[in-house]
RNA sequence: GGUCCCUUCGUCUAUCGGUUAGGACACCAGAUUUUCAUUCUGGUAAGGCGAGUUCGAUUCUCGCAGGGAUCACCA
């Protein structure tokens, strides 16, 4: 590491999960790290008391380990820093760059109020002059420019013990310390993705920094915590953008070293709309849940908003090697599931077999709240995971009530059987559970249930298709897919029958469904006994 | 309402004054295939509106419209 290489963070508030845009930025925030030899901070903004709780902190770790974003350093707790931040507030008031302001919380929220409620009645009055249908007269055009005044005036509050002694206070009386912002001038943003951002002084208040019981603000802890943590470039959410213009003038007060920022845009929904739990705005844990992989995750997440050319399946090396702060773009991204899925699929297909079935098991092992419950709760817009499986499993296994049963399905030689399909599986899955979907065959019990579609394979032409060639499979001591497939072939041409005639019958017999791995693989995956056996169950 | 940001196919985006406006997802059609999927080929589809600058604007400027963020002793 060189003197000039950055620390990030990712600043979390435990609200109970790891939601999809704070992932996006904290993957955007490691990326920069790693690309740049320098340190990926996390720290736990959990100053507000009443929100905090440890299993919201336990959700947040899970995801990012999920997402496999590895941070250096133990988690810093921002609650834990207090007497600090009280310090530097003290140190403002005696600098004279923060003063102490005696209004109370209620007499705030009064004056707001009161602003508000004029505002509204200046809006009727102007409605009022607008609607006359003549020339005003001298005083209306005066009333109309004073209620077009009170209807913009802003919700800004200025405390007037910005300029009292405190001695004016009744002794003893509590008070919180607010910034002395500067009043005129300009405070200006320099953002490595918004650019140059101006905010007039006049419309930025004087913040309160430490409140009325000696506990910090957001505002002033994130700037202390940054300046001591070393921090040297923010990045994170642009509905933090204005905040920046706050924090730039606490940076100012105290002259310290302001750091780049970069405020990214938001995801918003399939709608456009702000995202909501309807729209996914899902935890991270419910894509885990829906069978993506950690990759193709944060290949999606991060081509959401930002481009490298034409490239879309980007590695995570390459990722690192490429991303950069400028690149991300200005507007808004809406989420794709679509298209989350076809990345995904990339992933998947190229994934090592073995890891695909490591974490099919794991997945298994999440579905522990039972499919029942979640199928008859399924709601199409809602698209799950565990719902997709739960269908097709209660379709074909009756009496597999969760994911562990499930999983218990598989004995040792199960899995192994899972393992050989794989190869043949992960060509036609998009997710996991439809990995684990396309291999249920492997331990339904016989006799098999028969799909509709299946049914319809499985005619009385078909029976005796079957018919015929058990023997002529039953021939076969190898039982290789290779010498099945011979097999079958040469009865085809015999018959003059189309291979897919004759291969049919036996995928709907094998599998009980009209869709599947090749049947020579699956064949071969369930082994001489058993794919006689099924092959005997629909035997004309 | 104040302040700030945004606006290219349905979606994610490329383009950094001159392109038949490119790619990806989705969608449609076709080829390959034992089903499905993969793969391959082709197709539909875009610069919010109005001015200005310029020989020439998607690209620069302004206005309008639409969308978004934010305005707590929350974070």
């Amino acid at each position: 590491m060189t003197a000039t290489s950055p620390v990030v963070r990712f600043a979390p508030s435990p609200t109970g999960y790891l939601h999809i845009g704070g992932a996006r930025t904290a993957l955007f925030n490691w990326l920069y790290a790693k690309g740049r030899d320098g340190k990926f901070l996390l720290r736990i903004e959990d100053t507000d008391r009443e929100r905090n709780n440890p299993q919201a902190v336990a959700a947040i770790i899970d995801g990012l380990t999920w997402l496999e974003l590895d941070w250096n350093g133990e988690p810093v707790s921002q609650f834990a820093r207090a007497t600090r931040h009280r310090e530097v507030a003290e140190s403002m008031l005696a600098a004279g760059t923060a003063y102490k302001c005696f209004m109370t919380a209620d007499e705030l929220t009064a004056i707001r109020e009161r602003i508000e409620a004029e505002r509204e009645t200046a809006k009727n009055w102007l409605k009022a002059l607008k609607s006359l249908d003549r020339d005003l007269t001298h005083d209306e055009k005066a009333d109309l420019e004073a209620a077009t005044e009170a209807a913009t005036r802003p919700l800004t509050v200025f405390s007037p013990w910005r300029d009292r002694s405190p001695d004016d206070a009744p002794n003893g009386a509590p008070f919180a310390i607010r910034l002395k912002a500067p009043r005129d001038g300009e405070t200006v943003i320099d953002d490595a993705v918004q650019g140059r951002v101006v905010f007039p002084n006049k419309d930025l208040d004087d913040l309160i920094i430490l409140r009325s019981d000696g506990n910090p603000t957001y505002n002033l802890a994130v700037v202390v915590d940054d300046h001591d943590m070393g921090i040297t470039h923010v990045v994170r959410g642009v509905d933090h953008l204005t905040n920046a213009a706050r924090q730039v003038q606490i940076y100012a007060a105290n002259a310290w070293t302001i750091p780049q920022f970069a405020h990214v845009p938001l995801i918003h929904g399939a709608d456009g709309a702000k995202l909501s739990k309807r729209h996914g705005a899902l935890g991270i844990e419910a894509y885990r849940s829906m069978g993506y992989l950690p990759a193709a995750l944060r290949n999606y997440l991060v081509r959401l908003g930002w481009s490298h050319g034409d490239d879309e399946i980007i590695g995570t090396p390459q990722l690192i090697e490429w991303f950069d702060l400028p690149a991300i773009g200005r507007s808004a991204a809406r989420m794709d599931l679509k298209k989350l899925e076809d990345t995904n699929a990339h992933y998947i297909r190229s994934a090592d077999n073995a890891e695909l079935l490591k974490r099919s098991r794991e997945l298994l092992e999440l579905y522990s709240g039972g499919f029942a419950d979640l199928a008859s709760e399924h709601d199409a817009k809602v698209m799950r995971g565990d719902v997709v499986l739960a269908r097709n499993v209660l379709a074909l296994l009756p009496g597999v009530p969760d994911g562990k049963a499930l999983a218990a399905r598989f004995n040792a030689a199960g899995w192994d059987q899972f393992a050989a399909a794989i190869p043949g599986l992960k060509e036609r899955a998009k997710t996991l559970p439809e990995l684990i979907d396309g291999a249920l065959f492997l331990v339904t019990a016989r006799p098999l249930k028969i799909d509709d579609k299946a049914a319809k394979l499985l005619d009385s032409e078909a029976k005796a298709i079957i018919s015929a060639l058990i023997p002529k499979l039953a021939a076969n001591a190898d039982w290789t897919a290779a010498d099945l497939e011979a097999v079958v072939r040469q009865h085809a041409e015999d018959t003059g029958a189309k291979l897919g005639k004759v291969a049919q019958p036996l995928r709907a017999a094998l599998t009980g469904r009209s869709v599947s791995p090749p049947v020579f693989d699956v064949m071969s995956v369930l082994g001489r006994t058993e794919a006689l056996a099924r092959l005997g169950d629909q035997a004309a």
